[in-house]
DNA sequence: CTGCAAACTTGCAGTGCGTGCAGCTTCCTT
DNA sequence: AAGGAAGCTGCACGCACTGCAAGTTTGCAG
């Protein structure tokens, strides 16, 4: 089934994820308008051409979507109990993406965070780059639910988690809590119909 | 209270029509990527230069939003009737925000959908210069029901009525459907909290 | 009306982004 | 070992965007 990368692929993936690095370790630092792609690429010792074979540009370097998380989010989703509703089975995929990416390698992501905290526009750009996400994510939620796929439900439940997700990683990066709590607490606010907050 | 704008006033918001209209007029035309900022301000008569000191690129001169929209939001969401639920408030701002902007110039809206329809990159993007909508529809709600304005509700809700508006924007341009319609369909499954729907 | 200050426009120059192309190197297949 | 496929790189080009230092228009007070 699955035959050995070899050595090209192994490759690829080395100076992808040496860009990725450079990248959100230099926007940490210094800002990302004060980042050049010729640092990127420098950083990472390819040329800046090269950069450019890898990511239509800085941001997505920074905040670009694994491109195997739409996959492994969708199979997740069909994957789910087909007891629990469609939403239930959404905040078991993003959770357990969550746990897996933070498992995997926490500091990045912590760096990430920083970057994105400071520059609040990424957030949404990620998304923008995440509409691969959000695609699958509904062709998960189509086939789940047994709706054709280009209905309206299974495209606002995707983007409502979305934003959910997106909200929460807001929220995370300014209060004290860990991000799966935050997760939890803003999908169960979309499962209840966001219906009134009791008066603080 | 509101005093003439005066000449100098004028001027402004009517290169600035001129310079959306016709950036937007171009794009259908040739598609958004076939167009340059010095053929915007050369259409509207204008130095290219003079673009950026009203947009900040091409992009936002398109689907950039009208400054004074998140204010009219905002005050309709607070000013709602105090017995229906926030999420109500929302619908009825966002649909008076549509009546009023579509009968305003129904076909310059008409222009700026098909060049959404042919570069769906925009839609998001255009919701990322709207984060100054979503966060002031965010202090509307937050004030409206009596909580901080920085606690998770206000944030979430206003972030996935963003997200049904797009949904919602992206459907209306692929079906036949007045938008309002569409509008209504996905905030009323919003406020249902994403209950599965019934098998077709 | 006049003159001043603030606001707006403009050209210029410079940095950086992003892409097409052509040539070269590296890897895989047979 | 030979050929082809895939990746890397430098080059050149057009465009996006910004700061600065003028020039021009508008609003206002005297």
């Amino acid at each position: 089934m699955k035959s050995e990368p070899g050595l090209r692929d192994r490759k690829k993936r080395q100076t992808r994820d040496a860009l990725c690095r450079v990248a959100v370790t230099l926007a940490a630092e210094r800002g990302i308008e004060h980042v050049t792609v010729e640092d990127i690429s420098a950083g990472a010792g390819v040329s800046p051409r090269t950069f450019f074979n890898y990511f239509a540009g800085k941001e997505e370097a920074v905040v670009g979507p694994d491109p195997e998380a739409a996959a492994r989010i969708r199979d997740r989703v069909v994957a789910h109990p087909p007891h629990d509703s469609a939403v239930e089975a959404v905040k078991a995929a993003l959770l357990a993406e969550v746990a897996e990416n933070l498992a995997d390698d926490r500091d990045l992501w912590l760096l990430r965070m920083r970057v994105v905290q400071q520059n609040p526009v990424l957030l949404v750009r990620a998304f923008a780059g995440g509409e691969d996400v959000e695609r699958r994510l509904a062709d998960g939620i189509a086939e789940r639910v047994g709706v054709a796929s280009d209905a309206l439900y299974p495209a606002l439940l995707a983007a409502a988690a979305g934003a959910a997700f997106r909200v929460a990683v807001a929220r995370w990066s300014t209060v004290d809590e860990p991000l799966e709590h935050v997760l939890v607490e803003a999908l169960d606010l979309l499962a209840a119909g966001l219906a009134d907050p009791p008066r603080t």
